[in-house]
RNA sequence: UGGGGAUUGGUGUAACGGUAGCACGACUGACUCUGACUCAGUUAGUCUAGGUUCAAAUCCUAGAUCCCCAGCCA
């Protein structure tokens, strides 16, 4: 894949970077600790490490793309590491199936910087926040040591009863516990001893902040499920903020970027870690020990996309109520639909470079993305010439059973791929909307009496049509100028230009072509909003959102085509070979149409 | 009603007291053996009201609108 950073307009986080290089913020950065496979994490004298950290709860989606191509971009911008860390502290929602999906969709989208987490110069390690439940569960010892944490044994329902609101604070009664009673029950709690949802661990900060997140967070609760990674070690689980801050400390991330959504939590985020150096020293003389690393929360806008859902409740449920027909369906959003459809790293990469990074709520248009993959592809495609929806044309003046081969190029962006050879013939297909039978004023395509030339081969001029019984168009009739023969028109006898035709059609050789299915699809909601309306997405769903054409006529050369490779079928669009293809059953989907400026056109004039 | 954020053309994003720019879209046109690509041009913007200043998108004051927060989810 593609290789160096272009350049990319520097952001606010670029900003936040450059001020702690030239400040020398993290000059003093050690050794991380060690990922998977002994990859270190962190870099001694670093400027940046960076991290992706999602949840294995789920297919990774476009808006995950934006937060991966950050991370990576940044490490790959400032000379710093990447690592991918699973955010798996929650047993009941996480499954080995979501490690390894977003672990092969990671690696792929990563492939359009030239490396990923555990190749190349910017990686960093696979790291697993499961991985550090026992030291978690040490610095949960020490807070309560230092009366910082205690153990609550309020029920939920009843903690959030005693929440309070704005102006009347939270309570709890076991608040003012001793230390060594809250040792005590936290040690029952992580031997299995209390029920599910019988007690928690809870920092002791401030029960009447406006901010309910300080409001004596639950750090720890008791959970009796098998988790993917340890197994059955633990039943008590750590909660996001409890833990999140000391993945990133471990793992010596310098740069802790996340969502907006996160930024009522930072000052929890920094009060743990401070919670855990109160009493440590950098040299390590203090009663606790040395310091810890305190990595810097940054927040920034998630993607939002119209015509789209993207949230992996609602992607679950799609998946679940067979919406779609699986996580990786060319309709979905997520990495592994989009690469299945035919997107490819290098476009979501230059996707997510265009859209910029903000603390601006937006949405993106959808248009954007179809762009920046037509963009892509129009660069690396070989050509070829399908027909969607053949309509069957004779050619009454070619003589009987003779085959011409043409000179094809394949990609005229890209002159180094050549060309090679068509196959042309007496019988002809080409696409049904190619031909009228009585032309609306601006189509210039074939038409009773209309000359249009069929690319790389002949010009032709309609003669006339066949139709059946009830009317319908069967063939159209024909005749060739062999005079025309590669696709230009000779000069005339006394040097008159050569004359023009306004249309090229795209076609295949009756006898030649090759069967196969194609699959088109439209955005899955009709609404720019989905649920807006009704509150329910449901709602919207578009029900033209797949269409499959099994009649379609494939270029020869497709025969040997294999999953995942991408053309472009002249004038249709950019189609990529689905997984379903069988041998001499070729499926393809339809990445993206092309631009079409006659069916905006044609749409506009009715 | 408490706290935390945000607000620049249709959309996204720059400008960090000194010419409001770029990209996408839309619209024109050129080119074209893909009605694609490419190229040229047009279009259109600083949330509001005051203030400071020679000069304000930028600083100050007041207001408006939108997003997030009261899970033992992340």
């Amino acid at each position: 894949m593609s290789g160096p950073a272009p350049a990319v307009p520097d952001h606010f986080i670029d900003e936040i970077i450059k001020a702690d290089i030239a400040s020398g913020r993290w000059g003093l950065g050690g050794q991380g600790g060690l990922g998977r496979g002994g990859v270190a994490g962190g870099v001694a004298g670093a400027s940046v490490q960076t991290r992706f950290p999602p949840e294995p709860n789920g297919y990774l989606h476009v808006g995950h793309a934006k937060s991966i191509c950050l991370n990576y971009g940044l490490a790959q911008k400032y000379g710093g590491k990447f690592n991918l860390r699973f955010d798996d502290t929650n047993p009941e929602k996480e499954e080995q199936e979501y490690v390894d999906s977003i672990i092969r969709d990671v690696k792929w989208l990563t492939s359009a910087f030239g490396g990923s987490f555990d190749s190349g110069n910017h990686a960093g390690g696979l790291f697993y926040a499961s991985d550090l439940f026992g030291l978690m569960y040490d610095y949960a010892v020490e807070l309560v040591k230092k009366g910082l944490a205690y153990v609550c044994e309020l029920p939920a329902e009843e903690v959030s009863k005693r929440r309070g609101t704005p102006a009347i604070p939270a309570t709890s009664p076991f608040r003012d516990r001793p230390a060594a009673e809250s040792l005590k029950l936290l040690d029952e709690m992580r031997r299995g001893v209390h029920p599910d949802g019988s007690m928690t661990l809870r920092a002791k900060i401030d029960l009447a902040s406006p901010n309910f997140n300080l409001r004596d967070p639950v750090m720890y609760r008791i959970v009796h499920e098998k988790h993917h990674n340890t197994g059955t070690d633990w039943c008590i689980y750590p909660m996001y903020d409890w833990a999140h801050g000391f993945e990133d400390s471990f793992e010596k991330v310098t740069h802790s970027i996340c969502t907006l959504e996160f930024e009522n939590h930072r000052p929890l985020y920094d009060w743990f870690i401070n919670a855990v150096n109160q009493g440590r020293t950098e040299d390590g003389s203090g009663p606790w020990g040395k310091t810890i690393w305190h990595s810097r929360q940054i927040e920034f806008a998630k993607l939002q996309l119209n015509y789209t859902v993207l949230s992996k409740r609602n992607l679950l449920r799609m998946v679940s109520d067979k919406v779609v027909r699986g996580w990786d369906d060319p309709r979905m959003p997520t990495l592994s639909g989009m690469r299945r459809r035919g997107y490819t790293p290098a476009a979501l990469r230059a996707f997510c470079e265009e859209i910029g990074v903000t603390k601006t709520d937006s949405v993106i248009d959808i248009g954007r993305l179809e762009n920046a993959v037509r963009a892509d592809l129009n660069k690396r495609s070989p050509r070829a010439m399908s027909v969607l929806r053949p309509l069957k044309v004779v050619i009454e003046n070619w003589p009987a059973g003779k085959v011409d081969e043409l000179d094809f190029v394949i990609n005229p962006e890209d002159p180094a791929a050549g060309t090679r050879k068509v196959k042309f013939s007496g019988t002809l297909y080409i696409e049904r909307e190619d031909f009228m039978e009585e032309p609306p004023k601006k189509f210039f395509r074939l038409s009773p009496g209309q000359e249009v030339r069929l690319r790389w081969a002949y010009f032709i001029r309609c003669t006339g049509v066949e139709k059946d019984s009830a009317g319908n168009i069967t063939a159209v009739r024909c005749t060739y100028d062999p005079a025309t023969r590669g696709g230009d028109a000779p000069a005339g006898p006394n040097g008159e230009p050569p004359r023009k035709v306004k249309a090229t059609l795209h076609w295949v050789s009756a006898e030649h072509a090759i069967a196969g299915e194609v699959r088109l699809f439209d955005r899955l909601f009709k609404a720019e909003f989905p649920g807006e309306r009704t509150g329910k997405w449901e709602d919207d769903l578009n029900p033209d959102s797949l269409t499959v054409l099994t009649d379609a006529k494939l270029d020869p050369v497709l025969a040997t085509a294999k999953p995942g490779e991408a053309y472009q079928f002249e004038r249709l669009g950019y189609f990529t070979v689905d997984p379903d293809s069988a041998p001499g059953k070729p499926v393809f989907n339809r990445t993206v149409s092309l631009k079409d400026d006659w069916a905006k056109l044609a749409a506009k004039g009715g």
